[in-house]
DNA sequence: TTATGTACTATTGTAATACAATACTCCAGA
DNA sequence: TCTGGAGTATTGTATTACAATAGTACATAA
């Protein structure tokens, strides 16, 4: 009637991890809402029935998942969890998995022709508008590799948001952060990018007629342009991309935590 | 010569932030590598120059983004996040922005065919077979409405996993969370899916002999497929998917965070 | 000899307390 | 109305201590 099976490996949680349970529990359901100040940490403290060290590091582990963060009066506030916290998360598993540049650059040849293909059929005329302004810029930089790099970010986070797809603004924000560095490596190996920016106005023009078909292909030579661009550099595409990263002084991890 | 632009705010970081920093970025470049044990609460606090209390909450901000986890003799040691931290970041996002079904569905539209156009390159006879497996196991359950979804979920696993590319893995497990158990709306609605068996088969006839093109076009008919079938039974897909999954009483979040 | 019990030790978990640093409030005074 | 400063609330950090537990080594009993 009894067997090993039934013995369920019992362990305690520590009260820390109890606290911060209750509290995520509280948010969860409702009953703290985003935007509302938790209580002081003493209050808590009491109201919990531990000490204030304990209540801290429920604390950090709440704030480290975005569920609250510090507010006008240096208070803690019960919040929405910002995308970033997201975007973070992936860029770290991306960094510690010793994932590929190879690999990060097939996911960004799926989700970019998606994103122009879907852009073509949803495009108004204020971010057509936008991208328009974006090309001319480009010309203007074609000799500055810093700037160009900068206008090509722009070009496809454009294109990203015209998509009007939010998953894919989510999954998109950490692979731009690992490719872009490395096109900047691209131009100042083998110099000024006329190709990309053809590839660019085929994409807009493309947009402009509402052509998603179109605008997916160029999106994809144009992808793939940048994968032969990484290849004719030098660029090792088969390393993890922390060891590229360090090899090239490629900058990242730029956006300050605070 | 001085405008109000120049005051950069300057707050100063409390130490436990500081601390965080530190040991993130130790594990980040590699210095501390998973595996690892970190030196006990003691002298991390010596090292870094603060006391005990304030190190144990650099450790719970480690701890929630996955980069620490409790060790054998329950020390700290260094981990490379799970997938699951970054699939729960997504997630909980997902959920919070509101993001639509269509959304969803789009991203699976990007990466699956992907997928499957990768995994023609690349795959071995061991994962093949266990397609074929799959196949076979399908076949048998096609009437059992919760077989199915599960086999299903493993097919696309499978391809998933014969892709060798793991930013992919990343990103499609919070897709899957949501699109799966829709699936499982749709065949109780619509009854069984001989469609669904006959696309899996004819994207593992591609793989088998390399034919990425195949593959990719009849993962792309799989997919666009399983719209149709949520359109037809009537699911609401353009609301936020938390909506959907409330109104269906879809099963979500089923995984215990414990 | 093997197994069981037992003290010992290292480390984490938690409490209690204290004080410094800072941000907010409010009031006096120019 | 603005400025400056005292008072207060709250967070940030240190200090110390002790309880709980997992590992270790050794002793004892079968």
């Amino acid at each position: 009637m009894s067997n090993k099976a039934d013995i369920k490996s019992l362990k305690r949680s520590p009260a820390y991890q109890l606290a911060e349970e209750a509290l995520r529990k509280m948010i969860m359901e409702g009953k703290l809402k985003p935007g509302e100040m938790l209580p002081v940490e003493h209050d808590l403290a009491d109201q919990l029935g531990v000490t204030r060290p304990t209540v801290r590091e429920a604390l950090r582990k709440l704030e480290s998942s975005g569920l609250v963060v510090r507010g006008a009066r240096r208070r803690m506030v019960v919040s929405a969890p910002s995308p970033r916290i997201a975007s973070d998360a992936m860029l770290q598993a991306i960094v510690l998995h010793g994932i590929s540049y190879r690999e990060i650059w097939q996911m960004h040849m799926a989700l970019e022709p998606m994103a122009a293909g879907l852009a073509a059929e949803t495009i108004d005329m204020d971010l057509l508008s936008n991208i328009e302004a974006n090309l001319r810029h480009t010309e203007d930089v074609l000799e500055d590799p810093e700037a160009l790099v900068e206008a090509d970010i722009e070009f496809h986070d454009l294109i990203a948001r015209a998509s009007g797809n939010h998953a894919l603004l989510l999954a998109r924000a950490p692979i731009g952060e690992f490719l872009f560095p490395a096109y900047g490596a691209v131009i100042n190996k083998l110099g000024p990018g006329q190709r990309l920016l053809d590839a660019h106005r085929h994409v807009f023009n493309a947009l402009k007629v509402n052509d998603a078909e179109t605008a997916r292909d160029w999106m994809t030579k144009h992808i793939r342009d940048f994968l032969r661009g990484c290849e004719m550099a030098g660029l090792p595409i088969d390393e993890p991309v922390h060891k590229v990263n360090q090899d090239w002084n490629l900058q990242r991890f730029q956006r300050e935590s605070a």
